[in-house]
This record gives structure tokens, sequence and C-alpha cells, in this order.
RNA sequence: GCGCCUGUAGCUCAGCUGGAUAGAGCAACUGCCUUCUAAGCAGUAGGCCACAGGUUCGAAUCCUGUCAGGCGCACCA
């Protein structure tokens, strides 16, 4: 529809010798009175041509020729050019959408473009948390929209594997360990302290019974350390299964930076460039060149990297891996490294503009509408399983998509188990699973469905029938604006209007009649609104459910 | 003190990158199950889009300032 109705404006302003044609601009309305789909251009185009809005609207709709699917084009208020579609064209589309029309669905604007997707990204030390769900959700999520629409995507995470926080985790499941053979219990001071290192440390202790019993950690430290670092891994990647998020693609180790001597690379690499220098004997990264407000430390006086330096190796890793499309989903508490590692991406000479990071706010995580205060250390947190077990992951997932990233967000525990029933996921899902019963029992009463891709749609009439047609064909328009502005909340809400609409239609008319012409007719448009139904779950890694 | 994010109905949030008359879900009130799933539908009510300027044909949207909340400002990771 989009397409079209550029191309009917293109060849008008052709004829009418504007050029160069400025890019046109279509929108759907927001009332079904200013037509199916409309254009300010006339209004854009007033100042150049120093004329007024209407008349150059007059003019423009004076030189269409072929009106391609629109029955109607009008000119409205202060100079919109809104077009209306035909009965036939909007039937004809039911039967596109049944006869697997993929261009309904999506237009391929990726072209197969790369684009690196991180997210999530915790730190191996301990479970994933409701905190995390949400980079998770969004993520995945963004991953698939982009894939759909022809990009080419790779989903990584980036594992802190090397340094302070892993060691802490070594020397409490060692602690743990030897508290479990009743020795002694000098606890790490900053030392995890969850569940989860007692069921480590018990697999530990029946892995390998008492070998590193009153083994001081300077001397198995490193061999338990590797030990439960992979027990994390597993955990997390069991969690990622748990929560239904895709594979991922890469697991990128930081540790694997060192080894191989990227991170060593990377700064000789910003030195030859010229970007580094010394001073009070440390070794800087001269971020002020960029957009960076001070210049950061890379290697601190007693010789030993800072965070920053694998993570100025891991983002060159990203650019000699020459994606067109690097994104970073961070938790919106790290948004103040957003310069220093743009600063990065400059100083290799990378366009900035094609990185781009992705803040996602943190949950307000609540008990009772009191706020819970979570702490990996201390051990009370919220895990993803639990969060999964007591609310289901569609749900946790949806909840986290019907808000755009940045913006905060309430996760009351009580309210989100409590009103489950009223979750917009199952407003929606049930809109799925209702026309499936439909389907059902059009079957069981001897109707043939194989066929209805070629019925008759000429009994579409209905205003509710027209409307919900025309909600489906905004359904490419919408993909593409949330891939665009990688903006995944856009299709649940649209999701939800779908479903709204639907309900309505269910509620007012019967599809099955004694008019079997009709009852085929409806029996389609009900199966072109699950297409779409189905297929924005799919995106959103929501399940569609066929019976609820 | 500086920077980033947020401020829209009683509550939680959308608002399609500047368009037409401001949108939904909860909560409140009124109706609807001998009819394909009531996890549903129909209706009522609810607004100075934080505030003040500016930009233009046109602003919830862009710019400046003020106020309020959140989060960052390490030779930690």
């Amino acid at each position: 529809m989009k397409k079209e109705t550029i191309n009917i404006l293109q060849a008008a302003m052709e004829t009418l010798g504007i050029s160069p044609c400025p890019p046109i601009d279509v929108e759907v309305p927001k009332t079904g009175a200013f037509g199916d789909i409309s254009t300010p251009l006339a209004m854009g185009l007033s100042r150049t041509l120093k004329k007024a809005p209407r008349k150059i609207a007059e003019e423009i709709v004076a030189a269409i020729k072929d009106r391609g699917p629109f029955e109607k084009i009008e000119i409205a208020g202060p100079g919109f050019i809104n077009f209306s579609l035909s009965k036939d064209y909007l039937r004809n589309t039911v039967s596109r959408l049944l006869m697997q029309d993929r261009s309904l669905l999506r237009e391929d604007i990726g072209q197969g473009r790369r684009v690196l997707v991180e997210y999530v990204s915790a730190n191996p030390t301990g479970p994933l948390h409701i905190g995390h769900a949400r980079g998770a959700a969004v993520g995945n999520a963004l991953c698939n929209l982009l894939e759909e629409m022809g990009y080419g995507v790779e989903r990584e995470y980036y594992i802190n594997d090397f340094g302070r926080q892993i060691k802490l985790l070594g020397m409490s499941v060692h602690a743990q360990y030897q508290l479990l053979l009743g020795g002694a219990s000098e606890f790490p001071e900053e030392g995890y302290r969850g569940q989860y290192i007692v069921d480590v440390a018990q697999e530990l202790l029946a892995e390998k019974a008492e070998a590193f019993k009153d083994v001081p950690f300077s001397s198995c430290g490193s061999e338990i350390t590797a030990w439960a670092y992979l027990k994390m891994l597993d955990l997390i990647k069991s969690d990622v299964s748990i929560f239904g998020i895709k594979k991922y693609d890469n697991w990128v180790s930081e540790r694997d930076l060192y080894d191989r001597g990227e991170v060593g690379m990377a700064i000789t690499d910003l030195r030859d460039r010229g970007y580094i220098y010394e001073k009070d004997g440390a070794v800087w990264f001269r971020s002020t060149d960029f957009t960076d407000d001070k210049d950061r430390v890379i290697i601190k006086t007693d010789g030993s990297y800072t965070y920053f330096s694998s993570d100025i190796a891991y983002h060159k890793d990203k650019l000699d891996r020459q994606f067109d499309i690097i994104v970073d989903i961070w938790g919106a508490d790290h948004h103040g490294y957003i310069p220093r590692i743009e600063s990065v991406m400059q100083a290799f000479g990378y366009d900035s503009s094609k990185f781009k990071v992705i803040l996602v706010q943190m949950v307000n995580l609540l008990k009772h509408g009191e706020p819970f205060k979570m702490s990996k250390r201390a051990g009370t947190f919220v895990t993803l399983s639990d969060v999964v077990e007591l609310v289901g992951a569609d749900t946790t997932k949806f909840i986290f998509l019907t808000r755009k990233a940045d913006s905060h967000l309430d996760f009351d525990l009580d309210v989100v188990t409590a009103q489950s029933a009223e979750n917009p996921v199952f407003y929606v899902q049930y809109a799925h699973a209702r026309i499936n019963s439909i389907l059902d029992n059009a079957k069981t009463k001897g109707i043939d469905l194989s066929a209805l891709g070629n019925t008759d749609l000429s009994g579409l009439e209905l205003e509710e029938e027209l409307t919900l047609i025309k909600k489906l064909l905004t359904y490419p328009i919408m993909l593409e604006s949330a891939a665009r502005a990688c903006e995944p909340h856009r299709i649940t809400y649209y999701l939800q209007e779908l479903a709204g609409l639907f309900h309505a239609y269910y509620h007012q008319h019967k599809v099955l009649t004694e008019d079997m012409a009709l009852s085929l007719a409806r029996l389609a448009l009900c199966s072109a609104v699950r297409v779409v139904l189905l297929d924005a779950l799919t995106i959103l890694g929501v399940t569609a459910p066929e019976k609820m």
C-alpha cells in the first residue's frame, strides 16, 4: 500500500515537472475519515514552490493518471492528499495473505546488510535476574525483527570472564566448598552469597570429592575458578533457553581477547594513530579528541589494564568483522560509557553513525508494592528462572516489550501474577486461539478450508470487515518503522489494536452462518488475521497458542 | 556542580522521527453469556501533553530556560 502510493505520487510529480522530487512521506491517518493512507507532500512543497498547499495538492491530484488501487483521492484540511482503497483491493488482500504473498507482511529493507547486536552480556558470576530479562526480551525481539526485514543478524554475548569479578566467584565457591567440608569459613569480604554458590559448591564436592579440602585458594584457586565459571556459563545459557530467547551466534570471551593479544594490538593501533599518551605513570587514551569529556586511563600505574582496555579491543574486534551496523544494548546505568566507546569507534576510523547504543532502563522490581532491592553479592535477587516459573516467559517478554526500552518500568510481582489473566499478552493470544477455534469448528461442520485463498470474497461488505483488512495492510508499514527505529515495542501496540478489532468483529457478527459463501469469505478473513497475529507474535518471541 | 534519560487521563504507558479532532490498558460507573471460547464485547466518565518562551503553514514531538524524578560522572569491574 505504501509503495503503491509513493509510486503514484512520484509519477504525478514527474508529470508536473517538479524536480528534484523531495522524499515522499506517507502516513496512516488516525481516523478513517482521512482515507486509508495520506501524504502531507503538498504542504512541504508550498515553501519552495511559493504556492498555497491546497493549490499544489490539486495540481498533484490532477496529474495522477493511474489511480492504482485507490478508488478515491481527495484533498482535505490544510493540504493533505488522502487516498482510499477500493473494496476489491481490500478483499484481494485477504486472498494474497492466504496465498502467502510475503510482500504484504514485510519489505526487504535490510537487503542483506550485516548487523551485530550485543545484548545481556551479564557477568558470568551468577544466574540471570529480572533486570537482564528486559535486555534479553528487547534484544531478542530486535534481532528477530531485523532478521525478518532482510538484515543479516548476528546475536552476540560478551563474557566478562577476566578480572576481579570472576576471581571473586572462584573465591566464593572455594570458601563455600570448605564450609561444606566443615573447614575454615573465611568467606571473601565481597564474595557472592546466593544459594546458587552453595549449589555449585555442592556440585564441586560431588565431582571432585575432597580433592581441594583445606587446600588454600592460592594453590587451587585457578582450577576452581575455571570450573565454577563454566558452571555459570551453563547456567546463563540455560536461563536464556528457559526464557525462550533464540540462541546466540557468538559468545565472545574477554579472556580470549587478552590471550590472543588483541588488547595489546588494539592499544598499539591507537598509539599508531596518535591517540595514546603517558602521564603520571599511566597510559591514557585521548578520547577528548572525540565526544568524551575526559581522557581515559587504559593501563594503570601498576601495569595492569583497566576494564576499558578490553572494551577497546572488543569494539575493534567488532569493527574488524565488517558489520554495516553495530548495536549494543546496555543497561541504562552504563549510559556514561557511550561517549568513550563512540570515541573508540571514531578513533579506529569508523563512521560512528553506524554504531548505535540502545539503553534499556532499569527494571524497578516491586513486591507488595514495595521496592525489592536486589543484590547479587547478598544473594537477595529474583532470578529470571524464578520469574519465568512464576509469571511465565510470554507474559514477561510481552510486558517488557510494551514499553520503549528507555522508559522506566515497575515490575510488581504481585500485580503481574495476580492479574496475569488480564495481561495484554493473553488478549492478543486469545484472538489467535479464538480464530483457531472457529476454524476448527468449521472443519467439524465439514467445511473445506483448503481453498480459502481462492474463495469468493465479495460477501465481505461490513464496515468492521473492511476496517480489519485495512489494519492488516498497515502491518508492513508498522514493521518497517519499528525496524528503522529499532523499537520492537511498536509491534506489541499494533497487535493489541489488531486483536481489539478482531474481538469486536467477532462479537458483532457470526463467522459461521447459514450462508455458505459468506461463511467461507469470513473464514478467509479470520485466517488472514491469524497469519498476521502469528507472524507478529513470532517476531516478538512470544508463542501463539492454538487453544487457551 | 557537569552529563544522559524521563515528565501525556486517578495508575501504568503509547503517540509511527513536525501533521488533521489526544490514544490504549488497568482502576471507577452502566449494560451483555440457552448463539463459533466472557482470558471477550458495547457504553459513560476522565487532559493546561510538568511550566515559560522560541522556531513555522502546523509542536505532545524540534531549540532555549525553569522545576521534579531516575541514573551516571574511578588508575572498580
